[in-house]
DNA sequence: TAAATAGTGTCTGTGAGACACTATTGG
DNA sequence: CCAATAGTGTCTCACAGACACTATTTA
């Protein structure tokens, strides 16, 4: 590394030419990438799993990724994985938070740079993976596949930690789980990344990843309970949103219900 | 890699014995830390510079940092960098971004995980490393050393990128720039990271890291206000800050003028 | 036609923004 | 004593929270 290099008569051409970072040992690293959709009557949140075919976690449910190439990106990498393992493409993508935990891959030192992506109604969608039913509150963090009935549940407890002079309170799932695992700290990736999509959902134009290119306003404010996790009344609701949408004139049938609403599209 | 193992009839344990990763291409990872202070009159922001003693970038100012080793989360090392290389520690210190574009670094592949520290008044600290005052605004990002007079200059453009279905703006720093540089992409890391101070500062308790353990409130507002680049109204401010801050009944001087000021502290 | 949901009008409380005023301090 | 800054009182306005009501749709 730079630091050890002592001579420094040589130009930095001369220097580049005769580097060697061989000597000096390098981690893995990967994206794993925590897709984000709903069911057809948002109602529930859906995250994609996949069932590990190799060692290590045989056998275990984890989220997509895997190793970033030496030409690309992180976010082209999370890009090409996404498409590869699930079939998903041109869909919001964005860097959550990376992993570095030494101990958090049991083969060697892996790093995770962790992406959350978003998209709309998974039974409209085709892809390879399986969609489980996510529940995250203060005392558990519940994973539930509706066809196979596979449940994933992590208790969850809060931890202080110290920041400088700053105190800060964090969700930390317990490993102590008795039923089916996720592989690696992917129950971290999933905590975090839920923990900061909460945090920004309401200020921001994410929602509208995650509906169709038009929608009712009952489907739209039905998206931010789900993930906010509240109630909205709907006259507060319609404000907020007014200026993002515009009506098309056409009704159409809302999801949460079975009756005609008013059809609208995002404009920015 | 994982996804190359195709036999399953190992156990997992038979498969980590047998594991070698020696055959795939890894990156080096470094952390970078982008040091944020203030002066004693609490009227500039001071980032924390060091000229580089070695190749590549011989000569150019950079943000400390360094590579992160086998057995550490970046957070220790970006932590045991801070102190190595300015005798920092014991600071506020948090992940901002992970850079990870291939031709970041001339030498070879290496990713950065950027870390934002915040420290008070660098008057008042001894570091190695030169400070410069810091200013960005829409059109350029400027970095002045009183002492030496360097003074680092990029313009700042206004870029509209594309996620899933909304479009974001985002600052980007020209490379065209005539004087001193710094060294990789050090500049995306400062902009970035001040800009994710900003969008959280005034929320967040992060201001009771840059000042003293007692204080006052104007000095405190001098520096919300430095940090956010607005004025802000006294009564308001003082009504924002009232519930996280006592009063120690003494009275002491401010640093923003000469006068006496009701000294407090944080109460979280 | 009744139950349920779509959609609108409007009251209220909170808090940021704004300004004016008094009190204290340093030169 | 005067200029500057510390500190307080209070008005306004925007907006989220809350509730009540009408209109439409489906069963």
């Amino acid at each position: 590394m730079a630091e050890h290099t002592t001579s420094n008569s040589i130009t930095e051409k001369e220097f580049l030419e005769s580097y060697s970072d061989a000597a000096y040992e390098k981690p893995s690293v990967t994206t794993d990438i925590l897709v984000l959709g709903v069911d057809r009557s948002i109602t529930n949140l859906k995250v994609l799993l996949i069932k590990r075919k190799e060692h290590p976690y045989l056998g275990y449910y984890a989220l997509p990724g895997g190793f970033i190439r030496k030409d690309e990106t992180a976010y082209r990498a999370a890009a090409r994985k996404l498409y590869d393992e699930t079939g998903l493409k041109d869909v919001y993508l964005n860097q959550i938070y990376t992993f570095t935990n030494p101990e958090r891959d049991p083969r060697t030192w892996v790093m995770s740079i962790a992406y959350l992506a978003l998209v709309g109604d998974v039974d409209n969608i085709e892809t390879r993976g399986e969609w489980f039913n996510l529940c995250i509150d203060d005392e558990r963090m519940s994973l539930f596949n509706e066809e196979s009935g596979v449940e994933i549940i992590y208790p969850i407890s809060v931890q202080n930690f110290q920041n400088g002079r700053i105190e800060y309170a964090n969700l930390v799932a317990s490993d102590d789980v008795s039923g089916e695992k996720l592989a690696f700290d992917h129950v971290e990736i999933i905590i975090e990344s839920v923990l900061k999509l909460r945090t920004f959902f309401e200020n921001s134009d994410m929602a509208f990843n995650m509906v169709p290119e038009t929608f009712t306003l009952p489907d739209l404010q039905a998206l931010y309970e789900l993930i906010l996790g509240k109630k909205l009344y709907k006259t507060n609701f319609r404000a907020m949103i007014a200026p993002k949408v515009e009506m098309t004139g056409e009704k159409i049938k809302s999801c949460t219900s079975n009756k005609m609403s008013a059809e609208y599209r995002y404009i920015g």
